[in-house]
RNA sequence: GGCCCGAUGGCGGAGUGGUUACGCAGAGGACUGCAAAUCCUUGCACGCCGGUUCGAUUCCGGCUCGGGCCUCCA
C-alpha cells in the first residue's frame, strides 16, 4: 500500500488509483530556454522514483506518465532574439541537453512527453470552451480567465481572493477585468511565433498548456499531478481553475504532490538568484548516480541543502554499495525497501535499509527501484581507466615488493594515486579502482 | 501585510508518547611492510517557554529563528 502526501488535503493518505490498469501521472516539465540546474533535476528524479514504485506495485504497464516540454514561452522568445535564431533552435538545443542530463541521472523517459507547440489545437479548443461557458473573456486581443467566475479558486494554495488582492504585488494590466485574472491567449506581434485562432494570431499562456495537454493525453481527472513547491501558486491553482471550469467541475487531480527545493546556503537554488549549479558541470567530476543518490538523500518534500560534502558522502555510499553488489544479477527486492518507499517515498529510510542488505542480488534489485546500481562493479570502479597500463605498473610494484624495495613500491602507488588510481593489496594480490 | 512549511548530534538525515535509525566525518582497535579496503568498538542531538500526561524530542498553545509563495521559477 503506497501512501502519499496530498497538498490539496494537506495529509498523507493511501494511494488508491482510479483505474489500476491505467494510472495517470502528470509532472510539469522544463521550459527549454536554458540549461537545467540541479534543482530542476529534483522533480525529475523524484517522480521517476515514484513511477518506478508504482510500476513495481501495480505492474509494468499500469502507469501512464506524462512530462511536458514547454517550448513556447516569452523567455524562449527573448533567448531566440538575443541569438538571432528561430525559437526552435533554442528549444531543440536545450531539450536535448535536458534529456542528456536526465539520462545521466538515471531518469527514465516518461511514457509521453507532449510539446506545447504540438498541442495548440487542444489549447484553442479548451479556451473556446471556457469563453463559451463564461469563464473567459476576450479583451484587447487577449483572452483571460475570469477568476471571479470560479468560486472555488484558491483551494490548493489556501488563498482567498481578498488576501490575494491585499498582497497586491500583482501588476494590474489594463485589459484585466479583475486583478487576479490570468492570460489564456495573448497576441503575437509580427515576426513573433504565433498561431491563428478565433481571437487572432497569438500564442497560449503558460497555464493553459498544461491543462489542455493533461486532458488530451491523460483525461479530465488524473491520479497524480506533480511539480515543484513553487508551482502551487499560481500555476497549479490556475490549472485547477481552467480544468474544473472546462470539465463540469470534475477535479483535475486526486493527489497533488510537490517536491521541496534544493538550497544553496539558506536560499533556494534558482536562475534568478544566480546561485545555480548544473548537472552538466557536476557530471564532469562525478557519476550521475552520485547526483541521483544525493537528490534522494532527503525526503522529497524537505529542503535539500546542496554542498560539496553531500556529494562526497553520496560517492562514499555508492562505493560501498557497489562493493557489496559486485557483479551479481538482480534478485528479489527487499520488502523493507518497498515499505520505506511506500511511505510517501521515504528515500532516506530506503537508502539506510539498502546499506544494511548483505545479499548482493537483493541489493541490486532493491537499488534498481531507486534507480541506483545500474552499472557493473567493474564499470563503476574501473571504467574509463587504462587497465593495461595500470596492470603493468602493478606488476612492476609487485616485483619491487618481492625485492623488499618498499620505497620503490610506494613510489609507484603514490604515482598512480596522483592519477586518481587507488591500489588495494588483498590476500589474492593487488586490485585497483578509480578514485 | 496575507498564506504555507520547517527547526534533530561536527555535518547530512529518518523516526517515535516511555528502551532515541542510518550515513559521512572523528577517536580507538584488528588486519597490513606501510597504506587502502574491510571488520569491531566508541563519543555526540531532539530551538525556547508553558500546557496535556505517570511520562514529550514526539500531542496542544505561544515565542524566537529560518525558508517558501503572493511576479517568471522545479
Amino acid at each position: 500500500m503506497i501512501r502519499l502526501y496530498d497538498t490539496m488535503q494537506r495529509e498523507k493518505r493511501p494511494f488508491v488509483p482510479l483505474n489500476k490498469q491505467r494510472i495517470t501521472m502528470y509532472v510539469c516539465g522544463p521550459t527549454v530556454y536554458g540549461r537545467a540546474h540541479i534543482g530542476n533535476a529534483r522533480p525529475a528524479v523524484v517522480f521517476d522514483t515514484l513511477a518506478r514504485l508504482i510500476r513495481q506495485e501495480f505492474g509494468e504497464h499500469s502507469l501512464v506518465y506524462a512530462r511536458n516540454v514547454t517550448d513556447v514561452d516569452d523567455k524562449i522568445i527573448v533567448a531566440a532574439e538575443a541569438e538571432g535564431v528561430d525559437p526552435s533552435v533554442i528549444t531543440e538545443r536545450y531539450e536535448r541537453h535536458y534529456l542528456e542530463d536526465m539520462a545521466a541521472l538515471g531518469v527514465e523517459p516518461p511514457t509521453t512527453a507532449p510539446h506545447a507547440t504540438q498541442e495548440i489545437a487542444a489549447m484553442i479548443a479548451m479556451i473556446a470552451r471556457l469563453v463559451e461557458l463564461g469563464h473567459a473573456y476576450q479583451s484587447h486581443g487577449h483572452v483571460l480567465f475570469s477568476v471571479p467566475s470560479d468560486p472555488s479558486y484558491g483551494v490548493l494554495s489556501k488563498r482567498d481572493r481578498d488576501s490575494m488582492i491585499a498582497g497586491a504585488r500583482v501588476e494590474v494590466a489594463p485589459y484585466k477585468r479583475d486583478p487576479a485574472d490570468f492570460v489564456l491567449w495573448k497576441p503575437s506581434d509580427e515576426g513573433v511565433i504565433g498561431w491563428d485562432s478565433p481571437w487572432g494570431r497569438g500564442r497560449p499562456g503558460w497555464h493553459v498548456e498544461c491543462s489542455a495537454m493533461i486532458a488530451r493525453h491523460l483525461g479530465e481527472t488524473i491520479d497524480i499531478h506533480g511539480g515543484g513547491l513553487d508551482l502551487i501558486f499560481p500555476h497549479h491553482e490556475n490549472e485547477i481553475a481552467q480544468s474544473r471550469s472546462a470539465h463540469d467541475g470534475v477535479p483535475l487531480a486526486r493527489f497533488w504532490v510537490h517536491n521541496g527545493f534544493v538550497d544553496m546556503g539558506a536560499e533556494k537554488m534558482s536562475k534568478s538568484l544566480g546561485n545555480i549549479v548544473t548537472p552538466g558541470e557536476l557530471l564532469k567530476k562525478v557519476d550521475g548516480e552520485v547526483l541521483r543518490l544525493a537528490l534522494l538523500s532527503a525526503q522529497y518534500r524537505q529542503p535539500l541543502p546542496w554542498t560539496e560534502s553531500l556529494i562526497e558522502q553520496s560517492k562514499a555510499i555508492l562505493d560501498r554499495l557497489y562493493r557489496t553488489a559486485g557483479d551479481w544479477e538482480r534478485g528479489d527486492i527487499d520488502a523493507e525497501v518497498i515499505e520505506a518507499l511506500s511511505d510517501d517515498l521515504n528515500t532516506p529510510a530506503a537508502l539506510a535499509r539498502l546499506q544494511a542488505i548483505d545479499d548482493p542480488s537483493a541489493l541490486r534489485a532493491s537499488a534498481a527501484l531507486l534507480g541506483l546500481l545500474g552499472k557493473s562493479a567493474d564499470e563503476w570502479f574501473q571504467g574509463g581507466a587504462d587497465a593495461a597500463a595500470i596492470e603493468a605498473r602493478i606488476a612492476e610494484r609487485a616485483a619491487a615488493k618481492e625485492a623488499r624495495d618498499f620505497a620503490a613500491a610506494d613510489r609507484i602507488r603514490d604515482e598512480l594515486r596522483a592519477e586518481g588510481i587507488i591500489l588495494e593489496d588483498g590476500p589474492g594480490g593487488t586490485t585497483w579502482r578509480r578514485e
